[in-house]
DNA sequence: GGTTGTTACTAAATCGATTTAATACCTAAT
DNA sequence: ATTAGGTATTAAATCGATTTAGTAACAACC
């Protein structure tokens, strides 16, 4: 059926033994003194008979695997899986190959992914971090194993690592409101103590203090069914009636959000101006189009990725953990048009007027 | 640093054999009669040191990895990602890791990829091929591996598959725009000559030519460069002024043609109406609403793992291939209503009542 | 001619598991 | 008492590579 060819097979079949076969391999040849005649002769013979190493037995004997593990909170959301893709990209092309899988923002999920990694011998870790994991990674560290860490960064961790600038972020998009003359700026969020939350729940804290006023949040649980959600966060905005913009933090919040306000049928951005952190393709499409705070995604992927190819190429010494903090970028559609002309302002649009009524 | 404890140290700490702790730790004690009172002392003695087995000793020994290799085309576009998602989970729950990586449908990458998954001996492979490597999967089915291919076939691919009745998908969208009175409708395609995008296109042709009327499709290219290919489709639809009707093959279509269409100034349904293959969960939110046609995603996931962990498991004989047509679901919405009924119909919507403007 | 040095190549150990074939010991049957 | 059979355990082979520590042959040097 299947036939497996070995680098013994090869030295019987030369009449050479394996150990001058596996120096030819591996490009030891030159250094050990092997002549370049036989040297042709074996690569001739292995493009011949199509050999192909088992890497079991490499990895056994070596070590190493040329493998990275990354762990990412969920493969369907499109930040992680934009950034999978570009790092998958550059590793593939440096001879690494990337697994990945989601943690689901689940600790003990996680735990057993990183125990999975580790028996397979991964050479590296890119992880996405849930809470709750920080004897793990400092484990990790502290054995000598490659790690960076991105998106988000757990309190105590010392080791590479990439985030965006959340709180930066946040504040410019409340800026921005402000600037546009909102007033009662509320902030919709997830009851989460992860640390890119927070910043950027501070972020909005800070912006809206400047004004003299006080901070408005709501907090939603995360996989709460999508109806209750939706709900909930209907329920928040239909009870506040005085807020005039709404700051939705994550682009999943958005994706209820902004259905809950269909579902109250307000006008954006007259009724309710809207600005989401993370922007997603579709939201330039929307009428009207959704101004949304922009995480580097190319440049974070790519850090990421050259920070681990480094450390597995260092030649020995841990050296300094290094981080990068890169900022985003706001992007200013209409979904938060300065206050006073948004009746007379011209946008560009998808679809007609259609009469307003109500939900029924 | 770090250390690694063995087999070879549980025995001789316990003072045995290597084999009675092997036959132990794999469940092996009773048929090789080991006594209850030295297993249980094995067992507590591993859980105490924290025994870990090291996986490409076993996996060299054995042949077996508990991995399926799977490859889809794009692990950043929605459809596949929800797959894989649901995939890995059940697998996950089976003992099975899912590694995946994206083919970017490009046929050398797949067959990179394709010898990465053979030399790590993967157990199985789940495949949503490119075009192009017939050959290879034919190769890895006579070799006697698990293959289970999803979402599309490949001509003269005999083996266990699982594909979305693509024509009656296409047919039962075509067919809903007639009944809702739109006359001149247009499909929008890729240039590819994919199983899928085929079925496609014959189920538009049909429901077409059963009105007596002739097809009308334009095919784009794919990863043009985004901007080319909307003013591709935008000067398709300018160029044929009587069409009232358009149907996007793909979501990635679907993508740069709404910005067509947003660009054009054209109301959706009104002038124009529009069908998308693939649904998309900010579609609904649209305004207009988008009509789509919903695959089965979470059925085909469920199929394809499935399948594949019967392969695995099966006893030996390959026994008879298996096909899966799922059907699809038609997302009625707003952007495909009624023709003569259009401007009088209430809708759901996001955003107010918005000027209509040139563009810019 | 004996020491030293290169060159060209190889035998054997090793990585950490699984598994076959064997070894004692003990009991029951002939 | 000898054989047969079951029980409890283990030595050693094996998987397929890498790598250490040689060996043999030959030239050069004083």
């Amino acid at each position: 059926m299947k036939k497996k060819i070995t680098i013994g097979d090869i030295a019987s079949e030369l009449g050479i033994s394996k150990t001058t076969v596996s120096f030819v391999l591996n490009g030891k040849a030159r250094e050990n003194h092997i002549s370049v005649a036989l040297e042709k002769k074996i690569l001739k013979h292995i493009e011949k008979v199509g050999y192909r190493p088992n890497h079991f037995a490499q990895s056994l004997r070596t070590g190493k695997t040329k493998i990275i593990g990354m762990l990412i909170e969920d493969i369907s959301d499109p930040f992680f899986a934009s950034i999978a893709r570009i790092v998958e990209e550059i590793a593939y092309s440096k001879g690494y190959k990337i697994f990945y899988s989601s943690t689901e923002n689940d600790p003990q999920k996680t735990r057993d992914l990183l125990q999975v990694f580790r028996t397979r011998q991964v050479d590296g870790y890119i992880i996405a971090p849930p809470p709750g994991i920080e004897k793990e990674l400092k484990e990790l560290v502290d054995d000598g194993h490659p790690v960076v860490v991105f998106d988000r960064t757990l309190p105590g961790f010392k080791g590479d690592n990439v985030v965006a600038d959340n709180y930066q972020g946040a504040f410019t998009a409340i800026q921005h409101f402000i600037d546009n003359g909102y007033q009662r700026i509320a902030m919709i969020t997830l009851n989460s103590d992860q640390v890119q939350m927070i910043e950027r729940q501070k972020g909005y804290n800070d912006a809206i203090k400047a004004t003299g006023q006080l901070p408005i949040v709501k907090k939603v649980t995360y996989h709460d069914d999508k109806e209750h959600s939706i709900r909930e966060i209907q329920d928040f905005i239909a009870g506040n009636g005085n807020i005039d913009a709404v700051f939705f933090a994550t682009n999943y919040i958005a994706d209820n959000g902004l259905e809950a306000i269909r579902n109250l049928n307000l006008s954006i951005p007259q009724e309710l101006g809207v600005i989401v952190f993370d922007d997603y393709n579709l939201f330039r499409l929307f009428t009207p189009s959704i101004t949304a705070i922009s995480q580097p995604i190319k440049e974070m992927a790519e850090r990421v990725i050259n920070l681990m190819l480094e450390r597995l190429s260092a030649t020995a010494e841990p050296g300094e953990a290094r981080s990068f903090v890169l900022s985003s970028t706001l992007m200013v559609r209409n979904s938060s048009l300065p206050k006073t002309h948004v009746p007379f302002l011209p946008q560009e649009r998808v679809g007609g007027m259609i009469p307003k009524t109500r939900p029924s």
